[in-house]
DNA sequence: GTTTAATGCAACTATTCGGTTGCAGTAATC
DNA sequence: GATTACTGCAACCGAATAGTTGCATTAAAC
């Protein structure tokens, strides 16, 4: 069971405007200029972002002619989902298994 | 698409200790002092980190003699990422449409 | 080539957060 | 009832973080 990549992503996913920019980038891909007109913070507030979204691997960036475009990677995200979802299931077991055996005495 | 209750969520598991108390109390329910003797940090310190999951639904307490026990809630990890998984999807549902129209021009 | 519009970098601030120590309260146990 | 062992609360500290402003840089457009 290896934590170690997601537990940065999940801390990624823990920031309201973190997703109001991927919200954002859901309706296509823009530039942290472009999100800064949308969104109620700066673009520099945007593009710190931006670069802790690259970092764990949620969104990547293409250079069209002077600005450089963001895209969200969806796949990511249900990669995390089923890392998750894994999870809770073997710690649902393990708890049936200790109830049981609880039960039992 | 209701991200209001999810984020903190995230928040919660985007954290490397409290994992480490989740992960320990995978092992079977316990209390903070308990708990502050497998961790390398004080009991108050989980006291904390336990307040901050149980806010958020991960875990659930349950007094037997003068100590608090917790018990995961894997269901709720389950739940979360049944919810991210349907976001990623739906942007990834997105991004191809927005691909098939750029193909198309 | 000058202007324009984007990104990159740096410094600074306020707040949050993870962690600690210390002590008060409370409920079993003997 | 005194002791023991757990929880609860509060103050404090350092580091990280979300945000800002200001300026330098770079590349397109005219």
């Amino acid at each position: 069971m290896t934590t170690s990549t997601l537990v940065p992503v999940f801390a990624a996913l823990g920031d309201e405007t973190r997703w109001g920019i991927l919200v954002a980038l859901g309706e296509g891909d823009a530039s942290a200029s472009a999100l800064a007109g949308r969104l109620p913070v700066t673009r520099q507030a945007i593009a710190k972002h931006l670069a802790v979204l690259q970092e764990v691997g949620l969104v990547e960036s293409v250079r069209v002619g002077r600005e450089l475009r963001y895209r969200v990677l969806g796949a990511q995200l249900s990669e995390a989902a089923r890392r998750l979802d894994r999870i809770g299931a073997e710690w649902d077991r393990r708890l049936a298994g200790i109830k049981r055996i609880a039960e039992e005495l």
